[in-house]
DNA sequence: TGCGCTCTGTGCTCTAACGTACACAGCCTA
DNA sequence: TAGGCTGTGTACGTTAGAGCACAGAGCGCA
């Protein structure tokens, strides 16, 4: 039994008569980039599961700026809002890299959630996880360059990602990491010149991925030790579905 | 019964039959300013339930430059991780302002948390009000100057706090804010000389309150929104018990 | 009363990032 | 092939904040 959204790491880490009862209610969706998955406050009907892509939680500011908090791939869940109890949140989830997702409706997640057990305990973990990845990025927010950003950024979205390709503007990234695209460009320029990444007209590749580990500040490691502390099974979910 | 427990609002939010489940084994401890919580990645024996006070939720960087995630009151709960099912954080925890708290062993909390209903609910709201917490700090980090910190922290502390003093060296402040002591020196400097604080060799008098909203950026805003939303029993107990 | 400590105020230079402006380059379509 | 659009490169001046240095001010203690 391979079913596509086994895809989702989260998903494949439940015990199979777990999974069993979920399968039937979850429906595949296709969302474009710049698809909002959620807006701020609005009303959260599903849950999604990445099986490919990646969503990003934006927080907007009155004044239309815009700051990344976190992003989410196949490893996790997007809306964990809905059974945390708060219904709602203030920031937006939006599709950066052309994503497929399996959803199931809240009234679902919720019972699935109360039964406690397995998929209690997974969704928690994945939560604990996010949260690591949200005050990381607050932390290199307030300390670090805009070129270790991109970095940690480059990192996180390649994580989340098959082969090593970025279809992604200047601008957009700009638009995540919260920065000028003049400071997208030069940064980039950076990485280029150094050999570390190639980027023409939309698209990044990375080509030394090493070279930009010994280049990125703390704050990609410190996520991504969490991550593997916390969701061991997910990361063999990783090593099997490649 | 008005034990001094329930002063914390999060317990006092609890139906009375779980209340009295808990209360034997909830232990008084009073920790001084400075007083180490939880370390980085260290083992949470127990989880804090303060009466008083402030804890402060830090990351501190190899380099020593630290960022504060969010502070926590007596309307929350220090030690979300053991609940969340990571057992640690990679952050600290550490004393803002001299404080009392009853704490719960590790193993109890858990056995309350597996039984779900009003306990589990409460402890996953509260968790969700923090993230937002969280995520607000790193929008701000990104977006706001020091002085909209400054405000934005001293009206989150206020919050937390019985009066309008704050008893805090400006040093301590800038290292929570992950700034420099002469940025907050000048930010300080300037809301007296706009009247809404009185500042003195460790202490911080807030002399108008709705003159610090005014001046603070929309992030205290949301926060405050969402734990009132996410929690409105909390501000019923407020309102309370002062 | 005097010493020494901590806390605060203020000055400087330096740098990263911002806002703005504009030129060019690749791609698509007419 | 020309025109237009989108994405990228580069160059300003401006500013917030960092790093550093040191003077003064309030407080505790001998």
């Amino acid at each position: 039994m391979h079913l596509p959204a086994l895809q989702n790491q989260l998903l494949a880490a439940l015990p199979p008569e777990d999974y069993v009862r979920l399968a039937p209610r979850l429906e595949l969706v296709r969302m474009k980039l710049g698809h909002p998955v959620y807006e701020s406050g609005g009303a959260l009907q599903h849950v999604y599961f990445p099986v490919s892509g990646i969503v990003s939680m934006l927080f907007v500011t009155k004044a239309g700026a815009s700051a990344e908090l976190a992003v989410i791939g196949r490893e996790g869940i997007v809306g964990v809002s809905l059974f945390m109890g708060g219904e709602t949140t203030p920031n937006r989830c939006v599709v950066q890299s052309a994503c497929e997702a399996y959803r199931l409706p809240a009234l679902a997640l919720r019972e699935e959630f109360a039964r406690g057990g397995p998929v209690q305990l997974q969704l928690l973990k994945y939560t604990q996880a996010l949260i690591t990845q949200i005050f990381q990025t607050a932390v290199c927010n307030r300390h670090h360059g805009v070129e270790q950003q991109l970095c940690r950024w480059l990192l996180l979205s390649l994580d989340r990602l098959a082969g090593n390709q970025l279809k992604m503007t200047q601008e957009l990234i700009a638009n995540m990491l919260g920065v000028r695209r003049q400071g997208v460009t030069e940064a980039a320029r950076d990485l280029e010149k150094a050999g570390l990444i190639h980027h023409a007209r939309g698209t990044i590749t990375v080509l030394d991925r090493p070279g930009l580990e010994a280049r990125v500040c703390e704050c990609y490691a410190v996520v991504r030790r969490e991550y593997d502390r916390i969701l061991p099974a997910l990361v063999q979910a990783a090593h099997q579905s490649g």
